[in-house]
DNA sequence: CTTGACTCCGTACTATGGTACGCACTTTAT
DNA sequence: ATAAAGTGCGTACCATAGTACGGAGTCAAG
């Protein structure tokens, strides 16, 4: 008997993530437990589109509380919310974004003349932080 | 008797930051602690560039650990060693920024047909960042 | 000259996001 | 049919980056 649904183990696998961390997320309630039909537990499609959601959103930042917002959110209906926690997101995503540019710039900028440079001096990289 | 130093609460202040985290960076030996010629340390312009240093390179995404070693490796004379791990953050800086991006074009996305639509289906999020 | 703010230091506690461990099953491959 | 691998559960532990607390001493302003 088997095609009725993944393992724990596959469901981990197919989004790239450790059991514990699956575990870990229904403890923390992102990811609900399927009920035991034999005496394994079997997920469906909807769980690994949760679970795949679930790493996707913490890329975009949130965090894992505010992602279980949104799931609750998702199954309601306070679409309000849902967009309002998208929209601060999306602000300090943007604030982050070019903060994360400008610390590219400075780093690059030294990896450049660090690279042509002999080993003299003490190293430039406190420097390459100054504004 | 003042102007021969910033009080730790001044040197705080300066580089925006509580006097906790100054000591707990001290503790990691990422800052030295100076030593007291009356009852009270006082801090140098030297220590506080190094602390913003500390911050800038935070943004950047390094670890203390990585801070600290970059701050011996300025006084030594590694450069290998810092140019590598520049080398490494800014590669990594790049993925992130991309990641960044897409999960904010994601969000935008989003944003903008939850604004239009009404608040009829189940909200968009989960979708969101379905490839 | 005292009251409130600041400092020093040590230790404890916090949040976040996991990872590991142990033990008793249950499958599955050999 | 037996050993290796996987599952279920509960509990413990981890790193990272702080934040808070308490008590004793010190300094600056009214």
């Amino acid at each position: 008997m088997s095609e009725q649904g993944l393992t724990i183990g596959k469901l981990a696998a197919a989004a790239d993530v450790g059991v514990e961390t699956v575990r870990y997320y229904q403890r923390e309630g992102l990811l609900d437990t399927p009920e035991k039909n034999d005496s394994i537990r079997r997920y469906d499609k909807a769980a690994l589109r949760q679970l795949r959601f679930i790493r996707k959103a913490q890329e975009a930042g949130f965090t894992l509380k505010e992602i279980r917002e949104l799931i609750t959110l998702d199954a309601g209906e306070d679409h309000q919310r849902a967009f309002e926690l998208a929209s601060i997101r999306l602000s300090e995503l943007d604030k982050k974004i070019s903060e994360m540019q400008r610390a590219r710039d400075s780093l690059s900028k030294l990896a450049q003349h660090c690279a042509c440079a002999g080993k003299s001096q003490p190293c430039a990289i406190l420097a390459a932080f100054e504004d």
